[in-house]
DNA sequence: AGATATACATACCGGTTGGTATTTTTCAAG
DNA sequence: CTTGAAAAATACCAACCGGTATGTATATCT
């Protein structure tokens, strides 16, 4: 592991791993070292602290994840398409962090970390905020697409309906991880998103889309 | 504090006090024992370890506040008012609990500290998981009441509807407390629960029940 | 009053954690 | 090659935290 950018991102990947499934306290920078291979002088040389690791490393899983956003929320993607692949993506990346038969659900890791720490670990919480408020943006477009198709039932502002489902879905993936119970997270997701919507019901089907 | 019941009340109940605005891991065995002006000695007397003083501070908090859900949720009080009072009881908690300037918002401690812990803290994961069902067992008696005054839009299981808001409950709260913005709570936490039930327009408004 | 159990205090232990100091390795430029 | 700086490894530290051991008041029972 000669290649120090490699290592710096190996240690930011792993960071978000182990915050998938367990607390922003209870992954230790020594945790990270030994799931990365790398030791921790090696780690205090590419960052000053824990804090900052988890910072960059948040910022390095969104702006990883970001070109998914950008391909799902695209304006060349109908509206609902848009919904539908969103909620896929949030179901996939179950099935990527979490660990079968053990964390079944895991909850966004940047977001969650925002809300585990104190205000002395206020870099981490800011860095939640922004990303947090980057996601609604992408969602508010969506839901403006989904509003000008005439699809929702009624008045609603477009940024506030992106907050309540932002909202929803991280309480939702937070139960989901405190019962371990991914199949009631998956029944549930597109339930409470399409409610908060108010979409209008003959388009709430995962094959509603070809109706339209 | 020769009384030993007193003691172990305060200790209790200084441990959600602390919960509602730190991280669990972030309330040492310490902590509570300074706020509560008691010492470590006197601690270990009372309970045999940290996580089975949260878990017996979440019961007490929850057998504590049941009165009120129960005085809420009562068949006697209509369904809406009971909707109304539900969301002005999680507004007054904020005021309760939360630390004005510093932390404006505080989660609901039982869930939150389930969503911290790991697998290893596996008997407050589980008090959380109890406590939370017999809370949505409560918001699913005021849904089969709305639903029975036809002010629901349509269809949905009491049970799922119950458990959609209490999600999207949380969900709210950790917003407002990453952001520390009550206001934002205040605005959307009816918002998101009547969009979820699909409560009829002309009910959602805080002085509709007149019109009932 | 004496005996005994309860309630609490003080001091400390073992382990862990974030962080540092120092050394060794790697590798490219001169 | 030599050299020098970045990268990574080793060893280590101070602080903290959950938990324990032991001692001391206070209440209760006989």
């Amino acid at each position: 592991m000669r290649n120090a950018t490699e290592t710096r991102i190996k240690l930011l990947e792993t960071a978000m791993e182990l915050l998938a499934t367990r607390s922003y306290h209870d992954v230790g920078v020594s945790d990270v070292c030994k799931h990365a291979g790398v030791t921790k002088g090696a780690f205090y040389h590419h960052f000053d602290s824990k804090a900052e690791l988890f910072a960059a490393a948040a910022r390095h899983h969104w702006e990883k994840g970001k070109d998914e956003l950008r391909a799902i929320f695209s304006p060349d993607v109908p509206p609902l398409e848009q919904l539908n692949s969103y909620i896929e993506l949030i179901c996939n990346k179950q099935e990527r962090y979490a660990v079968p038969g053990e964390n079944e659900v895991c909850v966004c890791p940047i977001f969650t970390a925002g809300g585990q720490v104190g205000p002395e670990d206020e870099p981490i919480q800011a860095c939640s905020r922004e990303l947090a408020e980057e996601q609604i943006k992408y969602l508010a477009s969506m839901v403006r697409g989904l509003k000008g198709e005439g699809m929702l039932g009624e008045d609603g502002d477009a940024t506030t309906l992106a907050r309540l489902i932002f909202q929803y879905v991280h309480g939702l993936l937070t139960y989901g991880q405190v019962f371990n119970d991914l199949d009631t997270v998956r029944s549930d997701i597109r339930n409470g998103i399409c409610r908060i919507l108010n979409l209008q019901c003959k388009y709430r089907d995962v094959d509603a889309e070809t109706a339209a």
